[in-house]
DNA sequence: CATGAATGAGAATTCATTCAT
DNA sequence: AATGAATGAATTCTCATTCAT
């Protein structure tokens, strides 16, 4: 017997979103943080971590279950108890972490108050959070994209969420009247999300943060680029 | 004896853009337009295009030379007398297409006047070159991030190309007074190709436009957007 | 210490019918009859029980020792403190089985006067046993045969029996004047024992019985067979 | 490319006798007789027949696809050119086995005259052709019947097969009142075809023939016992 | 140049068996 | 005795690449 019941809601078959929590992700989250977590837990996240790790230095592809096995300090075997297959280590990670990203995002965007504010948090928190995490970062961004063995409903589902939570933003700034009204926010939403993605794909494959500092850093200036734009008034 | 001297300024061992010419790329370009073209090169080209579309399909690390021989209507072997494995096919691509993509980019830059109209036609060509040819579209955009053939330099090359044309246009902006000059340019390149690329990344995955249009319809609204941003005045 | 010198004498090593008991048949045998049995017993014909009927769906080879133990409500490692392998599953249950079966047999005999009787008895117990418990008649009748672990010698040895019993019969029908005395006692014991075995497996094999009725009811007519033969008079 | 279209007519696949012709069984009743006969039949059947060999020693599941590589001279990977899977070897080896083998019985009763004849002839091939072949012989005899990548409905067809041909001998026999007309004949063929199994499986598993003669010489004493019974008139 | 059959290294995955608890 | 997580050997199968024709 496996722990497998454990990851039943994987990516590719429940759906990503349908059901609230993933035994396994839940345990990730709590790693570090908990002494009484048991073995199986902990082993289920020294594997999810070590194969972040390995997909993001080999690409997924690349990768092999022997690496991560070993990346793990674990026999090739055992990761099959706690993965269906190599596809399914790569959707536990995105379905948790998306969870867990956008948990924080919403978070960020409700503390603050008005539309320019939330969206500095919630930019401030997406760039501080991928770059807390290169691995994370690089796996998300990169990885994510071309795993077809992520259902592409999905892909267009984490996207949506993101583009959500700026609609609302925008919407909002709209009623406050701190946002134009004569814009499309289709293209809006594409266009903010969009520069964050560059700046973090920026950073993935250069190291280097435009402007030098912190990938933070950049939320600010940022944030005024999408208000006032590159013209001169 | 093969083919092969021909395509050995590949991505992967020469760099993208220190040689000056790239046999097969020359051929490429000339496909179609020239009854003298031998049979070699045409074999060139209808194997090159026969990979682009099934590398868009399945994805590079999925597609396989029997599928990318069998589109092309020759045997597998005949695939290593034009390029030295897999992943030089994809280089070659890369290679050939980007060069391709940006002679059309500066042209496009320089047959506008002022700084808003050169970044509207550049994005206008970029969004209806993409539109044009998705296989193209998708191995440019989802592909090339992922395939770790490629080497990173070279992609750091490619993205810098752009970002140099897309600086120009911002210096020659703030020259003529139209674009701030208290903003970090590092920050509005990425700002500006990142909605480029989500616009066209949304496009291959949804195949839908926000807006409902054309591709290169939303070149307009896009810089007016970079230009005025979404605060209200 | 484990449990396994009571099943030492398991088909492969000890070969099948030299050593008188075997600890584990006998508890078999007891299944459900003696309250004093201990656990241990009980386990034992647990897993032997749920092996049978898993080998009998999945065939041998395709069964896992996972199955097993979950059929008998035990743990994977369990089965090895009561079995050295899992060919010795299979070992003992035809060792176990085969005495068994053939204690009924010969009871069968001895309680049948002459020749005709006793081979009508023995067939007709033969065919209800098998009947009686399909999961034995598939395991005995299919997976005995393929099973390499089984050694040819002790296959050998199961036949064997049976066609001395039929020898036996046939030589007092012999002398009874019943049965003729100008044929082939081996090719008639290949005869009679084929003619049975190939009634079980059209049975295990389409679930019917020719005829339609119980598989023991072609005991009488299949004897008339034997004695009458198809010819006319 | 592989050579799979060839054997497309596979028993997993297509139902066992529907289609008219497999092209790799054709080439294997070739085997031997003509010259101009091309490498890759030649390739198809030394793997089929090396497979046969390693089957009927080590047992289906316990052969290997190494084993049968090394043994038929080619590497592991070759076989996959001609066969879709382990499986698919069996299926092709019975499924044109089957085909062969009944040609011969079909010929073998429509070349005698009465049904007494024509069973003797039937018995007398297939006692033959079994004993000139053993590795086909087990393979048919053992693996047949266990190998649950065989369809189950397929096994019922080849016994079905073989059942047919016997009833319309009993049926003809009837008529021409050699063949009793009170006898259950679903159950008179299970009663001969049971005979001639048992024989052979006697063979197979001692090497040896009841009565120590060649296998084929069994089939006029059987045929007498089927006709006359055991039983003293 | 072109072919495509053949190769064999390499990867994912399974599962009998062990052993620390 | 019982457990079941962990192991890793073993096996199937794939596919980029080669090379004789």
């Amino acid at each position: 017997m496996n722990i497998h019941s454990m990851n039943e809601r994987s990516f590719s078959h429940c759906g990503l979103f349908t059901k609230p929590s993933i035994k396994g992700a839940v345990y990730y989250t709590l790693k570090g943080e908990k002494g009484e977590m048991d073995q199986g837990n902990a082993k289920y996240n020294r594997i999810l971590d070590a194969a972040i790790k390995v997909f993001a230095e080999q690409g997924f592809y690349q990768a092999t279950i022997s690496q991560v096995a070993k990346e793990a300090g674990v026999a090739d075997g055992t990761i099959y108890l706690y993965f269906k297959n190599k596809s399914d280590i790569l959707s536990n990670f995105l379905s948790y972490k998306t969870r867990m990203v956008f948990d924080r995002f919403r978070q960020a965007v409700d503390n603050a108050d008005n539309a320019e504010e939330k969206l500095k948090s919630l930019i401030g928190v997406h760039l501080a959070d991928f770059q807390k995490d290169r691995d994370m970062a690089v796996v998300f961004q990169r990885e994510a994209l071309l795993a077809r063995c992520i259902d592409e409903e999905d892909l267009r589902k984490i996207i949506k969420m993101y583009t959500d939570i700026l609609e609302d933003i925008l919407r909002q700034g709209q009623k406050e009247g701190t946002i134009r009204g004569d814009m499309h926010i289709g293209l809006a939403k594409r266009f903010i999300l969009g520069a964050v993605n560059e700046i973090i794909n920026t950073w993935v494959v250069t190291g280097k943060v435009a402007g030098g500092g912190e990938l933070a850093d950049m939320a600010g200036p940022l944030v005024d680029l999408y208000f006032k734009g590159i013209g001169k008034e």
